[in-house]
DNA sequence: TTGCTCCTCACGTCACGTGAGGTGGC
DNA sequence: TTGCTCCTCACGTCACGTGAGGTGGC
């Protein structure tokens, strides 16, 4: 500090925490500029605009654009600056939504494929498991005889009416285990691995198996349930959930995707 | 669809979901290019590509850089992509945690914006609060003359350490009435209204007190809570807190901040 | 002369969206 | 000719950070 009233940029700078180039564009932009300038062109800061610089400072951490601020700058209520905060809450609010479903999405994901890592295609048993929540869509319409993906637009064209968020794995859901075995790539619905979703698949136990290879492509393995239970005197209850643990996300080459196929089972008797 | 097989820009936007002119964006970076173009230079696409648009929107929601999914794009594992997701979590649980600050600071001001616009500045009189939080900083120090924000600026590079946070709103803190009453503008330290802050105001009766102006002024208000105390048989007992209820963020004018005193009192006995 | 602070101006960032001006086939 | 889809290319966005090249006073 050369004058005890002045600061230069520097001190400035320090002061508040705001980068030089920082201070040098809002004064480009006429949001903070100094109260004056030396013969050789060095910004000058008068004290008192610390407290500018605070102000915003503090505002540009709320998100506020700058343009905003700058409106702010000169004229500013309690009342405009109540309604100013009102609306920045709103956007934070979306924006945390927003992060809060990536976040999710995620977890979702990683339990996924930490399941289809450690699971072994031909391996299949029954498994207790707890209960699952996901979103149904609608039915799915393959009565023309239209290809895979024709029902799957669907179901993504009705997301947006039915709140589903297709960042997460999407299945396929059979109504019961003949539908599945019947039509194993022709799900009759197709959902949602949303956490948060409204529907859900019970609790208990399930005859659990894997299959690798592109979508609606099953093989045997429904053959392969149905003489498992067969073997085991188990009676299927319920629908069948159909899910990729390893889909387009994790692998590059389709014949490598996993889906994990559960459907209910209880003891015959 | 002019071909069964092959999708125009517009269907595969469509499709997709994505924006034609981000298609042609992708296609530029070599994110996602059609597999072939027509001798018009027209795009098309296949379907199966399709599912790698899918890839791709999955990744930009879960706020993966282009750059970093381009990488993933022709090779990637479970291994990789859950090591990718872990990481992406560790972001965005800083980004959640970011916004979830601003959105308490913006909590912290409303409330005490409105608090301020209704209070009347010579409105004097007890009242039983609630506890409160903040975070105190280092005693401040006045001792040598120096102006009124070498120490405020000694707090704010005490901040990073301390683990302040200086956008809530600032107030002064003195241990006790009579050291306010004796240097009302000398705080013995400054704190930072922070809900969250590891120190507190105790619940219970204070006497509250409001002052108009600027920083550090604060005329005879002191006196003032001295004679309502002595007049309703009142005993200071605790420190004092001041706090600008409206600062620089809600008013352009300095004379016009209001500052709100409070201590702790008990009838005398 | 050297070192220091400061200056201006141009350019890059990131993932697009917009808009101007033009083409090709019905 | 009109309407349609599609093309390329340039520019704007937002809040800076960086870096080149230069100045002025000790």
């Amino acid at each position: 500090m050369h004058h005890a009233t002045l600061l230069s940029i520097k001190d400035f700078s320090d002061f508040t925490g705001i980068n030089e180039s920082t201070l040098r564009y809002y004064d480009k932009i006429g949001l903070l500029s100094p109260s004056h300038r030396g013969e050789n062109r060095y910004r000058y800061y008068l004290p008192v605009q610390l407290i500018l610089a605070n102000f915003i400072r503090v505002l540009i951490n709320l998100r506020v654009p700058l343009a905003v601020i700058k409106e702010m700058n000169t004229q500013r209520t309690p009342q405009e600056m109540l309604a100013l905060l009102a609306q920045q809450e709103n956007k934070l609010d979306r924006r945390l939504r927003d992060l809060q479903a990536a976040y999710s999405v995620i977890h979702t994901y990683r339990d996924a494929i930490q399941t289809g890592m450690f699971a072994h295609e031909h391996d299949i048993r029954v498994q207790e498991l707890d209960e699952a929540h996901c979103v149904l869509g609608p039915p799915a319409d393959f009565s023309d005889g239209s290809p895979f993906y024709k029902p799957f637009m669907d179901f993504c064209n009705a997301a947006p009416e039915l709140n589903v968020n297709l960042n997460y794995p999407i299945g396929g859901y059979h109504e019961s285990m003949t539908a599945f075995v019947n039509a194993p790539g022709q799900p009759d619905r197709f959902y949602s691995l949303d956490p948060y979703g409204k529907h859900r698949r019970n609790a208990g136990r399930h005859l659990v198996a894997y299959r690798r290879g592109y979508y609606g492509e099953f093989g045997d393995i429904a053959q392969k349930m149905l003489s498992y239970a067969q073997a085991n005197a188990l009676a299927f209850h319920g629908p069948v959930f159909v899910i990729y643990l390893l889909d387009e996300v994790s692998i590059a080459n389709p014949s490598q995707y996993l889906a994990q196929i559960v459907a209910g089972v209880a003891k015959k008797r």
